[in-house]
DNA sequence: TAGATTGTTAATCGATTAACAATC
DNA sequence: TAGATTGTTAATCGATTAACAATC
């Protein structure tokens, strides 16, 4: 089997993607058909020669003088993003940060499809939240070979973090979005994607003066 | 009084730095006391010239041969990110994302001290958590002018995350951490760092096959 | 001392922005 | 048609990486 997805963007492109979509969808309620890079531009406060250059990495393309036809966008970004598929996903740790994340139904629009959490907590064990059913620690290898999982949400203090995403990867998991604050060590072959809220707000006091 | 603050660096330094913390204090668990760029670099999966170039800008120095004194490091990164002191904080919205953030107490030490939430659930409304009285959201504006904030996190729903915004600003907010869908519109000198989930999973089905 | 590591200056790389022909 | 907008190629900008002298 060949080695696909050799189309690939820059991380920054990605990453704006689906701010397009959010505002492209917002339009669409205004029942508005197509819209000019300019518009998207305005709306999210960047540069039109940027969305412009964006939405190409996608295969979309617009009419001069009309712009983008929304469906087409949308639908284009979706395709690129894989959002137009759902990964089997299990989310490990459910604290108030695990609840959050399954709770937000709109990831299910993002490609990510949660089909089983996992706790320490016996009181949360057995219970089902969004459809979801909480199972035991000890039964995230055994399920991860049973089912067809795809990615782990890592929501758990970091010194359990790590032991989890090995025996995940043993049982054939393709990525990690990591929440722990640890940086996970995997194989090569393994997508880690790690979200560290205290980043962004380093981000934010350095700008505030004292 | 001057504008102060002329000292900056590139937003992905600024979002490595944390990460350098982090490592540093785990490594100072092990009563270690001088650690090299190429360790740090290691633990990170990153390269050692580049935690080189990312302290320098925080005006701490090391010793060749020796490396970098721990603490002095720890230091250097908290005071260059503000996180030596800490700014007050309104939580906008106690839902399970505004109880995760307000659960986790480590970012007392990333200069953020949430003083109080705010929610439009009266079951919540009066109600204490981790320390923090849940107030309606009707008292923001009142409750803004007569205590001294800084900083607003904003984890509402889409719709209602402007009008938050708009009066948070005319109450004398400096900044928004902004955790809503919605891209913020506001004057030129507000500080907003926005955090959209959505985005880093973009970046991890993008790469994921399918 | 010799070797390892820092810190600075220069080179490279990649993303953003500009320019402009093509086109509806 | 004239004007607005796309899409592509080139220029700029800024971050990362390389090179290497200074130094403990």
């Amino acid at each position: 089997m060949a080695i696909q997805n050799s189309i690939s963007a820059p991380v920054p492109t990605l990453r704006r993607l689906p701010r397009y979509i959010h505002v492209l969808k917002r339009l669409k309620k205004g029942n508005i058909k197509f819209v000019s890079a300019t518009t998207i531009a305005k709306e999210l406060g960047i540069e039109s020669i940027q969305v412009r250059k964006d939405l190409s990495v996608t295969g979309v393309t617009g009419k001069p003088k009309v712009g983008f036809e929304l469906d087409k966008v949308i639908v284009s970004i979706k395709r690129f993003l894989h959002w137009d598929n759902r990964y089997n996903a299990f989310l490990i740790g459910f604290g108030a940060l695990g609840e959050a994340i399954l709770g937000y139904d709109d990831f299910k629009n993002c490609g990510l499809n949660i089909i089983a959490a996992f706790d320490v907590d016996k009181k949360k064990i057995g219970k089902n939240f969004n459809g979801v059913e909480i199972f035991s620690m000890n039964d995230i290898y055994s399920l991860a070979e049973k089912m067809e999982v795809s990615i782990a949400v890592i929501t758990t203090p970091g010194n359990v973090a790590q032991q989890i995403a090995n025996d995940l990867v043993k049982a054939g998991i393709k990525a990690i979005w990591n929440f722990s604050p640890v940086p996970l060590k995997v194989e090569e072959n393994i997508i880690v994607e790690s979200v560290h809220l205290s980043q962004s707000l380093a981000v934010l006091t350095h700008k505030l003066s004292k």
